[in-house]
Formats: C-alpha cells, structure tokens, sequence
RNA sequence: GGGCCGGUAGCUCAGUUAGGGAGAGCGUCUGACUCUUAAUCAGACGGUCAGGGGUUCAAAUCCCUUCCGGCCCGCCA
C-alpha cells in the first residue's frame, strides 16, 4: 500500500539544517593545493575515489537564448574535465537540457538557430503563449526547424559548445522521463514520501501533508499541474487535479481536467529532480550559478544524502558574468552568444576568459575586448617563456593547453601538418590524441604570431588582404613564420575589425572609396592638397609621403594635426585613422590622387 | 528581516589560502625620436585596498561592525 498524501504528519521545519562538511560549494575558498582553480576541484573529485569514467554534469532550461553566462554550465566544467585527462582519467562531460519544466512566461527576445537574435513578435506570439506551463519539449518550435521549442534552443546551446570544441553529451530530460529512467527513483519517492516531506521541509515551508513530490501532465491540456490527489506506486500511477500554477506574479489557469497520469507522464519538482539526475546519470562533478548555492543545491545535497541516500558531486558553484557592466538578460535580449563572441575573438581567447577564478563575478566587456586579448596574448606568452613578467606562469602551464587544444585540433594533423584550409576553429580533441597535440603545441605552434588586437582593427580599414600583410610586415609584426602562422595572424583582422564596427569605437573606420565624404576645404588646403597629389603621383616611398605631408602643411601653414584630420576626411570620413603616409603610398594610386584632388 | 558571495588606481583586474615593501595592463599627463596617427620608447601623475573599530611589533589580508552591489531564503533553472 503506498503512501496517502493526506496523511503525512509531519510539519515543515525550516530550522536551520547543518550541512555535510563536503558540500560546501564553495570550494574554492581558502587554501588552495593548486595554482589553477580547475586543477585543485579536480583533487578534490579524485579524493573521493570515483570510477572512470568520471561524470561532469551541467544543464539548463532551455528557455531562451543561450548567452555567454550559461556557458559557465559547460567550459568550466571542461576545464575539470581536461585536469582530470591530464591525470589518464577518462571522462564524460554531460549536459542535461531541462526540458520537461514549463515554460512559466514569454521571453521577449528568442534567437534562431545561427544565433540571431529575434524579437518574440517576429515569430508566432500568440501560438508561444497559448503553450504556457506546458513542458519546453511539448510546444511548437516558433522557428518551424526542430521539433519542439525545447529541442531548438538545447540545439542552440548544442551548437555553442561545439563551437568552443568542447565534448559534450547532451541528454533532455524528457527523453529520461519518456524512456523510463526516472521511474525507480519516482516510486522510491512517492512510496517515502514522508522522509521526502521532512527533509525537504527544511527548506521550503510550504512543504506540507499535502505536498506530493511530482507533478502530473495533464492529459487534456498538455500541463504540468501540481494537485495530486492519490498515489499507486503498485500501478505505478497518480491521480491529479489539472489546478491553476503560480509563475511570478502571474497565474497559468489550469484545465480542471481530473485523470490518471503514470510516472512517465510528468516531472519531478526540481529539488527532487536534480538529484535524481545526479543518481541516473552517476554524476561526480556539477558547476552551478550562484544562484543555486544558497537555494536548491542545499536542499539537493541533503535530498541526495538523506532521501536517496547517495553520495551529491563535488559542488562549485561560480559568480555570475554581467555584460558590459550590466547583468545578462535573455528575456530583455541583453545577451551576447558564443557565436557572437567568436566573430571577434579567437575560440582561444573565449575558452581564456572561463580559467578565471570562477568565485569571482567578472565583467564581458565588450568595449574593452582589446584588453581581454592583450591579457590572452601575454598568457600565450608566459606558457611558452616568452615573458618574465607579471603573468602567473604556473597557471598558463596548467590552463593554456586545454585553452588551445580544440584550436591545435582544428588546424593541425597529429603530426603537425597544418590544414590547408580549417573548416571549424576548434575541434574535440579525442583522449588519444592529446599528447600528440601537445607535441604539436610545443614544436609547432609556439612559432605563432599574434598581432595586436588594436593593430589588427587598424588594418582592417581595407579589405585588400595583400596591404593587410604589407602594412602588418612593414610595421614588424610578421616576419619569417610559416604560411599557417601567417594566415592566423592576420584571420584576427576580420575579427578585430567587427569589434570595432560593434562597438563604433576609434578603430571603426573604413576606406570610403566609391562616394567622396563632404570636407569643406579653404584655400591653403586646398592648393596643398594638389601639391601633395604632385608629390605622390611621382612617389612611392611610405616615409617620404609621410614626411611630404609635414612638409606641405608647413609650406601652407596649415596645422599638422588639421592637415591630417582633412586627409582622414577625405579618405576615411573620420578625424583620425591610420598612420597616413604609408597607407597613401599602399593605396592604388588613381584613387589616391583622383581623391587628394577632390575630382570624385 | 535572515543567509551567502563580492567591494583594491579613471577602466579591467592580480595580490587575501600561510599578516610584514600597495601592484600590472590600459587610460591620462610630460618628454624624446630633426615624421601626432594601434605609433614606439622613457618618465610622471594616480589608491585613507568601501567606512569604522579591534587583535598584533606589523592588517588589503585575521576578528567585530556599518554601508554599497549581486544572489538565495516563493516559483524556476
């Protein structure tokens, strides 16, 4: 006979609750046997012995656009996963897709499957709305290219942590419901609900004998409801009330509808549910939000210890990312995505910014992603001795290899042969093949060039790939490399120039060559402009246009910097841009002098 | 209201585990290169380490307290 959800006695005791001395989640506070973070929560997930393959788990909601704050789900827990390779363990990295929740309110912005991000009007608004509390994987995808909508953003977030070449399994929830896996630990729940209700009681006060540890799908309407009126874990049933939920301040109106629903047909509730993850799935090693630190992970790691009396992972939990100083929103479109990121960045450089010490909040500033670069650049340096200074180079040691591995994966044969013409920048590195890459990272790749981040969006004032390298040559920052180093560094042109373009900052300037921009020009500046033109059509030395420059202004007294100011009017529609000698004498010369002397 | 995490130069941050000299990069300013143009190089300016109190020979670091920000204590991930 099982349990009668009437006849619970206990109270909800929301007294303070001792916690296990290891789940603490946060482990990265005070002495640390490990200059890098990911290295010493390995340590701590080895003290405990675990089988191989060790799981890492992380997961979400698929509830919206996947912003670069939810990747902490996925690449810190790569970097654990990569400490512990490093020590031979084997290791599968998992990610749970929520996706049985309901969906409890619209979001305002939703982003297709390249990652554009879209206003909810663009797509079918009132279809989405007519499926609230439904289960993510129950509703229509707005964008008519998968499944359900469920399936289209855990496609989404898929597709991200392939583009960081981070091996992840991805497991929807609804297809562990579906297939059964949760059915065990379902009727273990329900048939000791009390033990359930005590331990939970602790933490949520509405815990009461009523409280029944999993919510039904409503047969007629497709939602999740929360009245359960009897449980037969012999027949492995409940039977429910289709009632009103609560979502925020909103109620989602239930169907009324009174059925039979088996333990397939509905969801755990998320305190019972995560743990119950942890168990079916075996998971050693989970990163979460802040959020979850002082919330469901306390309640979840005495679930697991004292409901399902099993080991919880070592926990970490991480601080949030704000973007350009302000936090992530999905439902606002304050959001920047991996694919958006990796049009002004290297993979490299992005896997850099997640081997930060995760228990700090840290700001995605897009304004100042030069620096972000320079910082990686001198990581890059430090790991291969080219720097004595600041940098800490045990941490470049430690974290630099799993930073570029995917890179090295994507653009090198395990010998070292470069590939002719990537199709991906990063690539899953198979568990064979690390050392080998990392011969290649040694022997090869150290012989890679980095241009300057601010330098490179300077050049990509034009398009000619050929004036690109000679600008990047004349200036010394490319010299005898190899073709593939070339190649590389100045693929960081494109990159830095859409940085620019986004931002509109100093560097977003562009060669206007088919329209003329409006300068208005007196005199003086105008004879030296014809006098500059002279000089140039019979010169082709960068310095001696530089210095004609100077000079033509001086002969017409005209200020220098204003003298300059009116070539990069002319040229460029700004008041500032390249170092202008060199880049006239680069130029084809027609246009140069057609435009020097105003005729287009 | 209770709990947790954070607050170091204009900006981004390191340093807090095991107390001992307050740091880096960028920005700013000045100078130099008989040529301001991501220039480069050199130098300078810049912080009562959020505030206050305590322990100590010594505190950014340990303790107490106040303030500010974020999160949790409803739901949800």
């Amino acid at each position: 006979m099982s349990d009668d959800a009437t006849e619970s006695s206990e109270e909800a005791d929301s007294t303070a609750r001792e916690m296990h001395a290891e789940d603490d989640p946060y482990v990265l506070q005070g002495p640390q046997p490990h200059p890098f973070w990911a290295e010493s929560v390995a340590e701590k997930i080895l003290d405990r012995d675990p089988d191989d393959p060790i799981v890492i788990k992380g997961g979400i909601s698929p509830s919206g656009v996947p912003h670069l704050g939810n990747m902490n789900e996925i690449v810190r827990g790569y970097f654990v996963a990569e400490a512990l390779r490093d020590r031979g363990r084997e290791v599968r990295q998992v990610f749970t897709a929520d996706d049985r929740d309901p969906l409890r309110k619209l979001p305002r912005k939703l982003a297709d499957l390249d990652g554009n991000v879209v206003d909810l009007g663009d797509v079918n608004a009132g279809a989405l709305g007519r499926n609230l509390g439904k289960p993510y994987t129950a509703i229509p995808d707005p964008f008519e290219c998968c499944d359900s909508y469920g399936e289209h953003f855990s496609n989404l977030i898929e597709r991200s942590a392939e583009l960081l070449g981070i091996p992840v399994e991805m497991v929807s929830n609804t297809e562990l419901y579906e297939s059964g896996e949760f059915e065990e630990l379902t009727e273990y729940l329900l048939d000791n609900q009390q033990k359930a209700r005590e331990v939970l009681g602790h933490y949520q006060d509405k815990v009461d004998e009523d409280y029944v540890p999993f919510n039904p799908i409503c047969e007629e309407c497709g939602k999740i409801t929360e009245t359960v009126t009897s449980v037969d874990t012999e027949a492995g049933t409940v039977e429910y009330v289709c009632t009103d939920m609560e979502a925020g301040d909103k109620t989602i109106e239930g169907c009324g509808h009174e059925g039979t629903a088996t333990f397939r047909e509905g969801k755990l509730p998320w305190r019972f549910e995560w743990p119950a993850q942890w168990e079916v799935l075996g998971v050693d090693h989970e990163p979460f939000g802040k959020d979850h630190a002082e919330g469901s992970w306390p309640s979840g790691s005495d679930v697991a210890r004292n409901v399902f009396e099993i080991e919880p992972p070592v926990p970490m939990a991480y601080e949030w990312f704000t973007l350009d100083g302000e936090p992530f929103s999905s439902s606002s479109g304050h959001v920047i995505m991996v694919q958006d990121t990796l049009e002004m960045l290297e993979p490299e450089v992005l896997r850099y910014f997640f081997t930060k010490d995760p228990s700090k909040a840290r700001d995605f500033s897009v304004e100042h992603l030069d620096q972000l670069v320079d910082e990686f650049d001198a990581f890059e340096r430090a790991y291969f001795g080219e720097e004595s200074g600041e940098t800490d180079e045990e941490i470049a040691a430690a974290a630099y290899p799993p930073v570029v591995r995917p890179t090295i994966a994507a653009r090198f044969e395990t010998d070292g042969t470069p590939i002719a013409d990537p199709e991906t920048g990063s690539v899953p590195v198979a568990d064979a093949d690390r050392e080998t890459y990392d011969e290649v990272i040694d022997e090869t790749f150290h012989s890679r060039v980095r241009l300057p981040y601010t330098f490179a969006a300077v050049l990509g004032m034009t398009d000619d790939p050929d004036l690109r390298e000679a600008i990047a040559r004349r200036e010394g920052h490319l010299a005898e490399e190899p073709e593939w180093a070339v190649e590389m560094a100045l693929s960081r042109v494109e990159r830095a120039r859409e940085w620019a373009r986004r931002t509109g900052n100093e560097f977003d300037y562009e060669l206007k060559r088919t329209e003329m921009p409006y300068v208005d020009l007196d005199a003086d500046t105008e004879a030296a402009l014809d006098e500059l033109a002279d000089f140039v059509e019979n010169h082709d030395d960068p310095d001696e246009i530089q210095g004609e420059i100077y000079e033509t202004a001086k002969r017409h007294d005209i200020d220098i910097g204003e003298f300059f100011s009116v070539g990069y009017r002319l040229f460029f529609d700004d008041d500032q841009g390249p170092k202008l000698g060199p880049f006239l004498a680069k130029l084809d010369k027609q246009f140069v002098l057609a435009r020097l002397r105003r005729e287009e």
